[in-house]
DNA sequence: CGTTAAACGAGAATCAGTCTCACTAGGCGG
DNA sequence: CCGCCTAGTGAGACTGATTCTCGTTTAACG
């Protein structure tokens, strides 16, 4: 999808202004780290982050990848993404709202994004609810994916 | 409420049952873990439950403690819990589909347990549009709680 | 009781994430 | 264009949660 693509150039030309905005300079690991995030379609780990940017020939220290992720989601450009195999995943945050969730095999450790408009409403339903206001929200399922579970048993 | 002691005290009979018959023996460590952790309203670290324990005179090594839930786990009677702090939280998973989400302030730290049963009802649904079966659904909402929104702007 | 292997506790090992520090380089006035 | 000042950076030390190892304990079963 072509759009997609746009959205996500527009992500990184948006998330450098506002660094820029923000007073920070214009520091090389940090644009490498914006710019492969913006290429994800979906979560990577910041050692993920670290080992492609060096593949492409920047060398980012794994620290300078933190502190770009840290930075950036204390702007809420990037949020942090949990699956419970101990390692934080980071992905862009769209200003329109658009994300996803994931979806865990628990079989063979598949993660499926999916969106879910009617999941997105009934959150936002629930935040009239509570007595706490909803900044972000993550929802991780859990199960198998349609691969493992068509094949019977699944294997663990 | 009367109705929940029962209900925690039957988990841990459950819990107990299960590892019986799953062919494990009746380690003391590990019963205790099951009791301590039947009587939480809401999710405990390992750690945390380690403390406790030996605050109540059983000296239950740290390792036994993660052997439990791990295997607790594993047999889906506990759900681990992750609140993005870096540790992990474990919880009893009641046979009869009752648990509760988590919402996170962002500002104070504090962690309140919440359940919603429309929620519950949209995920349930969401089962039926992903191709992906649904054995356990995680929800963590950011925000502000309660506390910090009414007072004024909730810093970051 | 004696045998056997699961379960245990203590501490070492591992590993993601954070911190430190000397060095590099962007921004800016001269 | 040059040099200063500081933010940004990379390598590696550090931390703390979780896992692994290993010698000891003890439940289960005869
Ligand atoms: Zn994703
Ligand atoms: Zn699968
Ligand atoms: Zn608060
Ligand atoms: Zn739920």
């Amino acid at each position: 999808m072509a759009a997609s693509a746009t959205r996500r150039r527009d992500w990184a030309k948006g998330a450098n202004h506002a660094l820029r905005e923000a007073g920070h300079r214009a520091g090389g690991a940090r644009e490498a780290v914006v710019e492969l995030l913006s290429k994800q379609s979906c979560c990577l780990s910041a050692q993920e982050l670290c080992d492609r940017l060096g593949e492409q020939g920047s060398n980012v220290g794994l620290a300078s990848v933190y502190r770009a992720l840290d930075l950036l989601h204390g702007m809420g450009l990037v949020q942090r993404v949990d699956l419970g195999d101990g390692n934080l995943r980071f992905e862009p945050i769209q200003p329109g709202g658009e994300h996803h969730h994931h979806a865990v095999c628990d079989s063979c450790g598949r993660v499926t994004a999916f969106e879910d408009e009617r999941l997105e409403s009934a959150l936002e339903r629930l935040a009239g609810r509570l007595r706490h206001s909803i900044n972000a929200h993550e929802v991780v399922i859990h199960g198998s994916c349609g691969r493992c579970s068509s094949s019977s048993g699944a294997g663990a």
